[in-house]
DNA sequence: CTCCGACTTGAAGCTCACTTCAACTCAAGG
DNA sequence: CCTTGAGTTGAAGTGAGCTTCAAGTCGGAG
């Protein structure tokens, strides 16, 4: 019971549907021996694999760009604390990158709500960097594309 | 053509494609008049609820929410500056919120970094707020439901 | 050996936020 | 009046990230 995890206990211990990770395996982002049965094993180090996939979610990191992290883990040898530290920190840019980001609009947004503007005219949240000058009265939104909903 | 906009005009003011202006229209996001000719004209204010659209989604919320926030809006009258701000707070919360969350992330992951981890067995990243103890070695992932992607 | 819950598969379904398509009409310049 | 670009519709398609389903198999307790 120390060996290997079923599908079923990974799943406990992760907290990921037995779906979940049959998917994630589809797409590269974990691995499975098989008994002769046909059921899937998992190795302990799997978890941290799920746990990894799970973080990186959170950043707001897609799926296949996880499996391109994951697969720069040396396939050799089990991955030390550093291979995962190392992934772990190009992440870490990321989430600095977002996190800037939302206190940018954060700010801007407290702007608006003191002047109750929202204006297109003037408002920083649809001018960023004055950039739209041209092309007659009125400004352009230039906003990257919405980031997608968050799944409370 | 100060009067209203065609959707060709608000997609270009608004930097949404006509397609998706139609869709919020769907929803009741934003509404428009006909012409004779059955097209579309937008009075100018639909251009704030769009920017409000395209604000909320970055903060994370749902077009069903929005459509929510936006019906509390009063119908009567044109909304005020007043109006959008205290549309504008509660999202402000729901901001602040999910930065902190990030931040929270960053740090736990910052810990990781140096502890090398990611090891399900003590980190604060699997383990919130200790809040798993029982049920044997080994923790379960409770973290929340992962973020969805951003769409860059 | 029996039983039953946990496991297997591929295919289909689901939600969100749109986009694309086909077939058609409208509006404005020349 | 003719042409052309912009607009109209409903239906179907897209892609991410899963879940659900049906029909069957495995494996460990009794």
């Amino acid at each position: 019971m120390h060996e290997s995890l079923t599908i079923g206990q990974l799943s406990a211990r992760s907290g990921v549907a037995p779906s979940a990770l049959r998917y994630y395996e589809r797409l590269g982002l974990i691995r499975a021996e098989r008994t002769g049965g046909n059921q899937r094993r998992y190795a302990r180090t799997e978890l941290r694999r799920v746990a990894f996939v799970r973080i990186s979610q959170q950043v707001g990191v897609s799926l296949e760009e996880i499996r391109e992290a994951l697969d720069s883990l040396p396939s050799s040898r089990t991955p030390t604390p550093d291979d995962w530290a190392a992934l772990s920190r190009a992440w870490r840019d990321r989430l600095d990158e977002k996190i800037r980001l939302l206190g940018k609009l954060r700010d801007d947004l407290d702007g608006c709500i003191g002047c109750g503007c929202l204006s297109l005219q003037r408002c920083t949240l649809y001018n960023p960097e004055d950039s739209l000058a041209a092309e007659g009265p009125g400004a352009r939104l230039v906003l990257p594309r919405p980031e997608a909903v968050t799944r409370s």
